[in-house]
DNA sequence: CGCCAGTTTGACCAAGATCAACGCAAGTGG
DNA sequence: CCACTTGCGTTGATCTTGGTCAAACTGGCG
């Protein structure tokens, strides 16, 4: 569908350039990265862990926008101010790149624009599908739809090693943490799914899986 | 909160320069402007009118990711074929730009890339807020959230036009038809707004709305 | 061993979906 | 001009999904 090639080599070659601005930065388990309205001059690409983007909201309740990845950038947003946090779920490593120092660099060569604005596209497409998946479906498609989308972005098996807790899952998908168990207890109870540990997730029948969360 | 500055002369420039690559077309009421798994190979600019992006799905259900208002832009995603949809709500004017014409352009005029990559940082951070809308919102709150973002976006006074059906705000809220009309009608009731025709909502207390849906 | 944070399960409740009926205004055809 | 249709919008009655509240369970760690 994406024009990979083009997309990966282009990717390749910014990555290199990028290795001369970046800094290397390690996290910990529920360290932030950055907090809401921390002013906003750099961003972030995933080397190891996972990150989540997600904000504080009145009453106590927390939103998960995102999930990142290895090889997944954050905070790359034109805002003065962040708009949300940054936080590791396990320990994390990122590299760091100021926005200015990106400008520069991309004064130099141009053609990297288009890596970042690859970039950039490919989060407004993981957004658009984020907005059918909470506009769209319901509690266990919501669930099937996460497993799915961790095996294709995280792990090559279906034994999954999810690293984040029952209620950053319930906060992604915009459950509550009581119905994600209980969606997970019945895939499991269906012989979908086998749980050994909360953190490690077996899909014994991806196939249903991912018929559960075909729109 | 963005650099408005800078993105709106960008924006200028972008616009006279796509003056000499763009097709001016018109859509009637509820035509299609593009359909599902067409190729992709253009992108488009309001600059009258509402259009819908959107989507069918199992069931005969429908999503709607986003509604497009003069000056937004859509169809930008760089896919071979469309995921969504584009419709006109109402009669419509856009202009159509090859992508292929495009990127010859940028090629002449580099800087223009910067405006094109801030339209598309404009649009991710519209579907990060219905992200949030739709993942931490529940009913009130949400058709609340669309009646400021229309008057936002849309109007500069307190008595909006809105063209979509309740249908439409439905779909676009993850909510039904029924439940949009309830809404409404204790909004009503309580003197928050006033309807004259379904079309035309007054908001008679901004402030109660505004609050509805802070975070 | 006891504590603690995270997970799971159960009982109950409420927000919102579903189903059904009715209202209402704009065509349409006689 | 008036019956009739048609497409939306609104309202009410009922049911289901998922949220809330409470309690039990688990594994890790001091």
């Amino acid at each position: 569908m994406y024009d990979k090639s083009t997309t990966q080599s282009a990717r390749t070659d910014l990555l290199s350039a990028l290795g001369r601005i970046g800094v290397r930065r390690v996290f910990a388990r529920n360290k932030e990265i950055y907090s809401e309205d921390d002013p906003a001059a750099s961003w972030f690409i995933v080397l190891s862990g996972t990150v989540r983007i997600c904000k504080l909201l009145v009453g106590g309740r927390r939103h998960i926008a995102e999930f990142c990845y290895p090889g997944d950038c954050f905070g790359l947003d034109r805002v003065t101010q962040r708009l949300y946090s940054a936080e590791a779920v396990g320990d994390v490593v990122v590299m760091r790149y100021a926005h200015k120092a990106t400008e520069l660099l991309i004064n130099d060569e141009p053609h990297l624009a288009q890596a970042l604005y690859a970039m950039t596209l490919r989060g407004l497409a993981n957004a658009q599908t984020r907005i059918l998946v909470l506009g769209a479906m319901r509690a266990p498609e919501r669930v099937a739809r996460f497993l799915v989308e961790f095996s294709e972005r995280r792990e090559y098996c279906d034994v999954l090693e999810v690293p984040m807790s029952r209620n950053d899952i319930a906060d992604y998908l915009g459950l509550t943490v009581e119905t994600v168990c209980r969606v997970l207890s019945s895939f499991k109870s269906d012989g979908v799914i086998a749980l050994s540990g909360p953190h490690r997730i077996e899909l014994r029948s991806p196939d249903t899986l991912a018929a559960l969360c075909e729109t």
